[in-house]
RNA sequence: GCCGCUGUGGCUUAGUGGUAGAGCGGCUGAUUCGUAAUCAGCAGGCCGGGGGUUCAAGUCCCCCCAGCGGCUCCA
């Protein structure tokens, strides 16, 4: 909202001419004297909240007026202030509150009409405080804490189902790391995350200097690793019975339920306007996903309904210091299922099944992952058995937050973590029951009696954001002696190193076999000395390092370097034929998605991006 | 968004007001090599951007941008 303050000795107005957006209006002209005139224009952004950017300009507004030292405003809408001007329905409402709550204020106010066409006369005092411009955005007006009321209790469920004081568990495991995290205990403060380190110089992710802040951009090794990530979570997914949809990523918000939907989560997000539509950019796949099935015929039989969709990407306009590296983007690619639940009953049972894959995908990348359960006091206290099984079947201690009253759109949540290098949490997995959303999307079921049923939402991400399913397994390699990646994540599997020019073609052979069998692997034909490609295979973490000389040729077999049983500068060292490596390395694979190289087969004719 | 720190060839960096220096990488040549850097030569910088102070600015001041730390926040 612009406002443009002048404290004037007297302004009169006379109506000339109507709009079409002109409000209803009886007064042809009038006047005020010793007046604050308030210059108003309200812009799109201003739409997200209106109320929040009233009481701002409320404040605004007294401040000055005490300044000056006057009790009359006079309200004039001047939309010439902006040129991204809110809708005239929304603006004509927000000066009609703003004069309603200058008035609750005790002044004495005035306002001219919206959408007319008035000639007017203002004369300014001229002194210094008497002419302001002020512009009052969201960032600048507080959130009301209507939070305030709601309590949140904390304990420690044990693996046996017993309850302890969360005191007993602040050490520097990783969930004593969770533990100080949820409950505001101070840690040290930590140096660069090493993730943000690997991900540039391995060539995988970087900064995008010409698209907005935490937007990157995939170089081919990195966004191997993200293909093979999506392919993993609908390999999981799939058997599970979910179906994968596609969804756009911006919606329109004159729709009263985007609107709502997307209001609840208050300013964060990418708001256009587009052509004359209000727009936004999705922050999750919710609303495609509900949208198609507000538009289906739901029957109770063929529930529980899963659907997926990978949202790449979803955006999220974080404050700009918030963001960094992989572990918070603005713009980020978030596999995400919802099932449509018959009842609260089965949303508990698909929720006991999808925890179970978020714990899974913690084994499958090597990241140790810790709880949090959070659900509403209710919820609890009719459930507690239930989450009690949740926890033995872990086997490890949860944190358990008690909100008093809901405050969201889930009444229960749980939260998989990864602590990264600083003992900070990254926030992954997620299961959330939704007992909003069906009836804000209508979408429904009917009984047998024709009774229609709102049913219970499951969100469920089993991974997390893929970005920060990198972060957590970068984070995880930058504490390892011998960092790796898991194999079937390596963007190089096998790397073929020919002692001299003359075993190439042997090399080249190989080399072609191991890719034959659904294996990755590169050859380093460069002109270098062995040495020097030895070491640049391991600057490329590559697990497993083939050589070729006239040995190898002569006896014709392999030695190989697996990285994975080295020890820092003491390389392991094991020969093999080439069916029995790729054997070794197909185990090691086995049950994981595969994608052929997106890098080039020969060194020589690799590039360099960073 | 707020407070703080940082920004020098593609990368890592030296340089406290007086002619921008190195290593890696790149290119060229020699070398054809047995497990973490073979040797030599060459090219490459309006020192993040803009403004100011000064005879003189990478260096001091202001604004902006970006990265990181902290705060707030993460639906």
């Amino acid at each position: 909202m612009r406002i443009l303050l002048i404290h004037a000795d007297s302004i009169e107005y006379e109506v000339k001419k109507k709009t079409k957006l002109a409000e209803v209006w009886d007064k042809e002209k009038d006047s005020f004297d010793e007046v604050l005139v308030a210059f108003c224009a309200m812009e799109s952004p201003d739409e997200v909240d209106i109320n929040r950017i009233i009481s701002g300009a409320v404040l605004e507004i007294k401040e000055t007026a005490g300044k000056v030292k006057t009790d009359r405003i006079m309200i004039y809408p001047y939309a010439h202030l902006s040129s991204d001007l809110a809708s005239p329905d929304i603006a004509k409402d927000a000066l009609v509150l703003l004069e309603k709550e200058l008035k609750e204020c005790d002044f004495f106010v005035k306002r001219a009409p919206f959408g007319y066409y008035k000639a007017f006369r203002l004369s300014c005092k001229g002194h210094p405080l008497s002419e302001l411009s002020k512009s009052i955005t969201l960032d600048d007006v507080p959130l009301k804490t209507e939070k305030g009321q709601v309590t949140h209790t904390f304990f420690v469920m044990k693996p046996d189902g017993t309850r302890d004081d969360v005191e007993n568990y602040m050490d520097d495991s990783a969930f004593g790391s969770l533990l100080k995290k949820e409950l505001n205990v101070p840690v040290s403060p930590g140096g660069e995350p090493i993730h943000v380190s690997i991900m540039r110089q391995k060539e995988l992710v970087d900064y995008e200097p010409v698209s907005d802040v935490g937007h990157m951009r995939w170089l081919p090794k990195g966004k191997l690793i993200r293909d093979l990530l999506a392919d993993y979570v609908l390999q999981i997914l799939l058997p599970y019975g979910a179906t994968p949809v596609e969804t756009p990523v911006m919606y329109d918000l004159s729709d009263k339920a985007i609107f709502e939907h997307a209001d609840k989560f208050g300013e964060r997000q990418y708001r256009f306007k587009s052509g004359n539509r209000s727009m936004m950019l999705r922050f999750a796949a919710c609303f495609g996903m509900f949208s198609i099935m507000r538009d289906m015929h739901i029957s109770p039989n063929t529930l529980p309904m899963k659907m997926y969709e990978l949202s790449t990407y979803s955006f999220r306009h974080e404050q700009k210091g918030e963001v960094i590296g992989l572990k918070r983007l603005r713009a980020f690619t978030m596999p995400d299922m919802h099932t449509l639940c018959l009842d609260m009953k089965e949303s508990l049972s698909c929720f006991e099944e999808q925890l179970e894959m978020g714990w899974k995908t913690g084994l499958d990348f090597g990241t140790a992952l810790v709880a949090v359960f959070r659900s509403t006091e209710d919820f609890f206290r009719e459930n507690e058995e239930w989450v009690k099984k949740l926890v033995v079947k872990a086997g490890v201690p949860v944190l358990i937050e008690i909100l008093s009253e809901r405050v969201h759109y889930w009444i229960a949540k749980i939260d998989l973590a990864a602590i990264d290098g600083q003992g900070r949490p990254i926030e992954n997995p997620t299961v959330q029951i939704d007992v909003e959303s069906a009836r804000r999307f209508d979408i429904k079921y009917y009984r047998e009696n024709g009774e229609p049923v709102f049913p219970p939402i499951l969100h469920c991400s089993p991974t997390g954001s893929v970005e920060r399913v990198i972060c957590a397994i970068l984070e995880n390699c930058g504490t390892l002696q011998v960092p790796v990646l898991p194999t079937w994540l390596s963007p190089v599997q096998v790397r073929i190193v020919p002692v001299s020019e003359r075993h190439i073609n042997e090399a080249k052979t190989v080399c072609n076999l191991i890719n034959n069998s659904r294996i990755r692997a590169d050859l380093d034909d460069r002109d270098e000395s062995m040495g020097k490609k030895v070491r640049d295979a391991g600057m490329d973490w590559i697990p497993f390092v083939v050589v070729i000389g006239d040995s190898e040729v002569e006896n014709n077999n392999l030695t190989v370097t697996i990285r994975g049983k080295s020890a820092p500068n003491k390389p392991y060292k094991e020969t093999f034929t080439v069916e029995n490596l790729v054997e070794l390395v197909q185990k090691e694979i086995e049950g994981k998605p595969f994608r052929p190289l997106y890098t080039h087969e020969l060194l020589s004719k690799k590039p360099r991006y960073i």
